[in-house]
DNA sequence: GGATCCTTCTTCTTCTTC
């Protein structure tokens, strides 16, 4: 087996083309014969081995099988938590009510309320009344036992490596920078200046927040008539609140817009995991909200980075919003369900 | 005044050789 894996990676075996001279019998060529160092490996049988060889090419699977790492990972890092249902699965399902993202069909698209400042609800949070869960605590309750596990292997690595203090320290920096960007944002976008002559930040701004303000210059001269900036939206029926980011027109489509920070580069929507979903949430709770006369469709996340690098901006259509909202109420779903099994076995417990 | 809330982020495979 040794050998085997030795003439599978020192390759041209199965395929034993010489690519510098064009021979097709790579072992014929004069090539080989004059190169300084002989591999051993081409007096290997290859016609004996070829079945073998092939299997291994083509199955795509390096020495280290999924179960060869999961056992691996779980000396290490404990028991993995399995999956409940398989990705297959997970597609097929279907919310049990279908609750409407768009709330009415006379979308008010007046003039006369892209006009004037900004909207700034703020989150109020009254003793009485029953508590709302957020946005934001229902993705985090309610997150894929893959996502657990990869965000737990995540943090024992960094724990490894810096420490359990030094960990506190790099995640409460990360926070840090978000917020300071984001009020850094808040700033720029809720000044009478124009966007365009604000977007490389003023004086008072942290040298820290600098960067991401390059990094997100460009997308900034693609935004105007900001609607809101850091607003509570509440779905009326559904009962959640959230905080956006920012309601404005994106290339002149009205737009739930997320500011991101991140250290790693995301080119792909792909890469911000659930942020699609938090911001399908934000629309459709803005868009059921009382308190806004007009409707959002569309979403936007922008990833900005430190070293000014210019920042990714993933839009989401109509249709992509769509979809993000029927897995957020999946999700919701999921936290009821959790909620309810929570309840009842307190319930149980003080029976 | 203290406590709590909403956010702020973090994930997706890995190894060697020419």
């Amino acid at each position: 087996m040794f050998i085997l894996k030795r003439v599978v990676s020192g390759g041209g075996i199965i395929v034993p083309r010489c690519t510098s001279h064009s021979v097709r019998n790579f072992s014929a060529c004069h090539c080989l014969r004059s190169t300084k160092r002989l591999s051993p490996y081409n007096t290997v049988d290859s016609e004996r081995y070829s079945s073998l060889v092939k299997s291994v090419m083509t199955s795509r699977t390096s020495s280290q099988t999924p179960e060869t790492l999961q056992e691996e990972d779980e000396n290490i890092y404990g028991p993995v938590i399995k999956a409940q249902t398989s990705k297959s699965r997970q597609d097929e399902r279907v919310p049990k009510i279908l609750h409407q993202f768009l709330q009415s069909e006379e979308t008010m698209e007046a003039e006369e309320l892209e006009s004037g400042p900004p909207v700034q609800i703020p989150l109020k949070r009254d003793k009485g009344s029953p508590f709302i869960p957020s946005v934001t605590r229902i993705l985090q309750q309610t997150l894929s036992p893959e996502q657990i596990f990869y965000l737990e292997r995540w943090k024992k690595r960094m724990i490894a490596e810096l420490g359990e203090d030094g960990f506190k320290e790099y995640t409460q920096n990360l926070f840090r920078q978000g917020k300071l960007f984001h009020s850094a944002l808040e700033g720029i976008l809720t000044s009478g200046v124009t966007i365009k002559d604000k977007s490389s930040g003023t004086a008072e701004d942290p040298a820290e927040v600098q960067g991401y303000l390059e990094s997100i210059s460009h997308i900034l001269d693609d935004i105007g008539a900001v609607r809101a900036i850091e607003s509570t939206v509440q779905h009326d029926t559904l009962n959640y609140v959230g905080i956006v980011d920012c309601v404005a027109r994106y290339r002149g489509v009205l737009c739930v817009i997320d500011w991101k920070t991140s250290d790693k580069p995301k080119p792909f929507l792909s890469n911000t995991y659930d942020n699609p979903v938090q911001v399908a949430a934000y629309a459709g709770a803005l868009n059921s909200d009382g308190n806004y006369k007009y409707q959002v469709e569309n979403g936007l996340i922008v990833v900005a980075y430190k070293d000014g690098t210019p920042a990714h901006a993933h839009q989401l259509s109509a249709e992509l919003m769509l979809q993000y909202w029927k897995t957020w109420l999946l999700r919701l779903e999921d936290f009821a369900e959790q909620r309810s099994s929570h309840t009842s076995s307190v319930y149980a417990k003080n029976k």
